[in-house]
DNA sequence: TGCGATTTTAAGCATTTTTTAAGTTTTTTG
DNA sequence: CAAAAAACTTAAAAAATGCTTAAAATCGCA
């Protein structure tokens, strides 16, 4: 899963995406509300984990105006107090659950399994950026450009998830490593070049017009070609 | 299905509940001997699951209770060890059928049809699909595409109704192990692999142009060749 | 108890996947 | 521009996964 955390307590926001990054989630982390805004529009994520107090603008705020741009990702808003007017403010902003710090690793991968599972039900088993579509019934990626089909192998298949699902995203090697080989692997940069260029060739051959692009020291991404 | 489980161990009684309620029955759960005599009582259920050990009054005694005022609801002992007095007295007791701890979902749900069918609801007694058919009430398999039928163990039986209820789905391993073997069994991938190589030895022995199709890491699934 | 059926286990083999490492190429930087 | 760093590509080694059997263990029943 793709989750962004909103906190500007660097030690919770450590704690949290820890957590999460230990059960191979995609994590994003922004200290401040406004940035908290810009990347939840993106649309790209599964959850968001946001604080109420924040500098520049608060959990309420944001989550109102992301329900305005009818961006319906679910909520989950965090607050140290569990004061009643809190609570229905929160919920009144649109958000889907609200947890009191402190909490445990259990109940926030609780809430958010219940929180994600309510959209999910509908097992994905396809994914589609542009003209490829990854199928994940069969681990085979095509592309409308041909007709040709080709086998992707497990970590081929994830690593490729990844980037379908943060398309025009930066992806870091650290990000691709925790997400794939796990938190605590002693996988390293050249294992994830390995298998970019695996999944590179494998574009080519069924003839898409997309490309992993690598941005040197941060990373890659998949976009169109040119 | 109306069914009531005497049960006090609360993770046990949740996962019984649970498979009974995704198969659509209506579940009352108790958690100790004299509840379980009361409500049994009533004579309203189409099934009792009585474990043995239970606090202020163990199953046995309930059963018997049960019998001596002519309410003769079938009831599905349940047991932790498998010791042969205990069989013996349950069955004295006036229990229909005994089984012991773990179990997997599958074999409840088909001693409970047994148990249940004697009363005369009706059973889904055959799953098909393409040129398939399951005939469960024989636990034989033919094939439109040939007049071949032929047996299936119990085992063989439940791995076939997964795949059967659910085509061109994957199930993992782990999935198959939790259905056939129950949740806290130590039945290991390879026993997976055993029974789906014996499965795929009789579908071809009926002609069928079903295959089960391995997918590395993931799991298996039924679908046409090719 | 003993027999046949069922289930489990284990080992060998084949195949695929993953890792590793070394040689290139490309990009950055002083 | 040269040196260093980062990224790319490959082949080959290593590890893992899965398949198939036969044999052992267990179960169920007469």
């Amino acid at each position: 899963m793709n989750i962004l955390i909103v906190e500007d307590e660097k030690r919770l926001a450590d704690a949290l995406s820890h957590i999460l990054l230990e059960q191979k989630n995609m994590v994003d982390v922004v200290h401040d509300g406004a940035d908290g805004l810009a990347y939840a529009e993106s649309g790209i994520y599964d959850c968001i984990i946001l604080d109420v107090m924040l500098p520049s603008m608060n959990g309420f705020d944001v989550c109102l105006e992301l329900r305005r741009k009818k961006i319906m990702t679910p909520v989950l808003m965090l607050t140290a107090k569990d004061t009643i007017t809190d609570k229905v403010k929160g919920l009144d902003a649109g958000a889907d659950d609200y947890m009191t710090k402190p909490f445990s690793p259990e109940e926030l991968l609780a809430r958010l399994r219940v929180l994600t599972r309510r959209r999910g039900e509908v097992i994905l088993d396809e994914m589609s950026y542009k003209d490829i579509t990854l199928h994940l019934d069969s681990s085979t990626l095509s592309s409308s450009k041909s007709d040709k089909r080709i086998h992707l192998n497990f970590k081929e298949c994830e690593m490729l998830k990844a980037f379908l699902s943060k398309p025009n995203v930066i992806i870091s090697k650290q990000d691709l490593i925790v997400k794939i080989w796990g938190y605590d692997s002693d996988a390293g940069d050249n294992n994830v070049e390995a298998y970019i260029s695996f999944i590179r060739k494998k574009l080519t051959f069924v003839g898409s017009q997309l490309e992993i692009q690598s941005i040197k020291k941060l990373g890659y991404k998949l976009s169109m070609k040119q």
